[in-house]
RNA sequence: UCAGUCGGCCGGACGGCCGCUCCGGCAAGUGUCGAAAGGCCGCCGGGGAGGAAAGUCCGGGCUCCCUUGACAUGCGGUGCCGGAUAACGUCCGGCGGGGGCAACCCCAGGGAAAGUGCCACAGAGAACGAACCGCCCUGCUUCGCCUUCGGCUUCGCAGGGUAAGGGUGAAAAGGUGCGGUAAGAGCGCACCGCGGUUCCGGCAACGGAGCCGGCAUGGCAAACCCCACCGGGAGCAAAACCGAAUAGGGACGGCUUAAGCGGGCUGUUCGCGAAAGCGAUAACGCCGCGGGGCGAUGUCAGGCCCGCCGUCCGGGUAGGUUGCUCGAGGCAAUGUGCAAACAUUGUCCCAGAGGAAUGGCCGUCACGUAUCGCCUGCGCAAGCCGGCGAUGCCCUACAGAACCCGGCUUACAGGCCGGCUGAUAUC
RNA sequence: GCACCCGUAGCUCAGCUGGAUAGAGCGUCGCCCUCCGAAGGCGAAGGCCACACGUUCGAAUCGUGUCGGGCGCG
């Protein structure tokens, strides 16, 4: 399992299903090469100061590092958006769900989210605006 | 003991399980990537956030750009004196002013007789000093009184002298007192203030003393400004090396009735010719004139650039590697200095990440705090101090390196140490 | 890393040019008008001018420092 580094590959996932929860949203998206399941952490400074941002992606970090790896699809990309509620959540309750979230059918992500360009057709376009940062 | 003031230091400890990153070593050549070197995975050992890492307010190192140089201007900053320092707007020592009983604290603290400007309302007047109500004198007129010469007195007008008093204001042209005068006035004197000058002390800011002047110089420069000093710009996303795609650059070849205009030059190229030469000369050169762009601005000097297509080459973006941590370094001792600091010697090596490591989940203990209970002491009592135990809470505050240093500023639960001052009590 | 701008009534903004009165529109409330409402008319309330310190006789305005927000460049 690796980690997501590169820019262009968090603007191709956010783009893809999405499950929200009340600590994260997870993000995921196919690839149709054969390496690794990839796995990326975006926290933005909305969610407060350095040192609150840095505990948020430490916890969700050693959420995935508890999870079974056999609860994810093989080559896959996904990123957990972390939100304020995950530095004073439960941390087996916030296991919890990300177990769940793992095992819900991932949807798309709703028409009038992503890119607010005039693209004409839903479903999964690639990165152009918007910014995980 | 209480109150205050100044300075320094720390900023949880120990342990368990599971991990991250860097460095060094080992092993395997079994897995995986690679043409290879080697990397990943594995094992062992070691290092791994701060006093502010923060804000980015100053100062440097370092790197690049140099489209530059000279002069001037502008812009920005600093602003008592001396020292420290690589430098500073920092620090130390002093001076002056202000506050506090004191320890101590605060001050953008140069220039207002270089110039311009502003000072609302009120007030007569707000800055070539002026005269509203006043005060005083002279002349005339007038009212009244006294026995006359004449004197005293009331109202008014004119001329003059004044700035004491009133009133306004943040501020009214030195202040207080005495003398003086018709009334007054630095008009005279004393003290204080101010200015000048001499001497003394001090490196200096400045302080002290004497003499002289005789009031001339209101405030504001965090208004413009003047003076002195300082400053080229950008920033590790700097910069160097390796290097996809796309756009653009150079060379070569080709194309195009236009490439700023003109000349047609003992140059170049093409045509003709034996040559001289003649004609032409649209991506060569030169000359003249001119436009635009390239410095914070100007001047002077000087410089560079200004068609399209194909092939090749070089630069370079994404990406990668380096820069990248040994440094104006920390600690200790000694010496010099009031101190900031400096010197010498010894000793230590102390994070190097890059969508960004240094963590997650627990246990025990300590600390703090709240409530309750018990004990001791004090007190009439309410209650207070100290100790012990139980439970709950916080289970830690502010906060996360991003090239590196010196400062400043701001945030911060709680704790420790020391100096000094005042009050009270006891001896 | 580097530049710049803005915080004034519940909201959107004037006022800042070198100062002495804090204003406008929308909104709120009351009254009038109407059978009722809207529109309209009249009136009122509402502000420590982000915070602190300073300069000045006097600060929303000038200076410095904080705090918060926004925008831009690489």
């Amino acid at each position: 399992m690796d980690r997501l580094r590169q820019r262009a590959d968090f603007l191709a996932v956010a783009n893809g299903a999405r499950v929200n929860a009340s600590a994260f949203v997870l993000q995921s998206r196919r690839r149709d090469d054969s390496g690794p399941i990839r796995i990326g952490f975006t926290v933005t400074k909305k969610n407060g100061t350095a040192t609150e941002r840095n505990r948020i992606r430490r916890r969700l970090r050693e959420l995935v590092k508890r999870l079974d790896p056999v609860s994810m699809l093989p080559h896959h990309d996904y990123v957990l958006v972390g939100r304020r509620e995950a530095l004073t959540r439960d941390f087996a309750t916030m296991l919890d769900d990300l177990r769940a979230a793992f095992r819900k059918p991932a949807r798309q992500a709703p028409k009038g989210r992503g890119p607010r360009t005039d693209r004409p057709r839903p479903g999964p376009s690639p990165a152009t605006s918007r910014k995980p940062d």
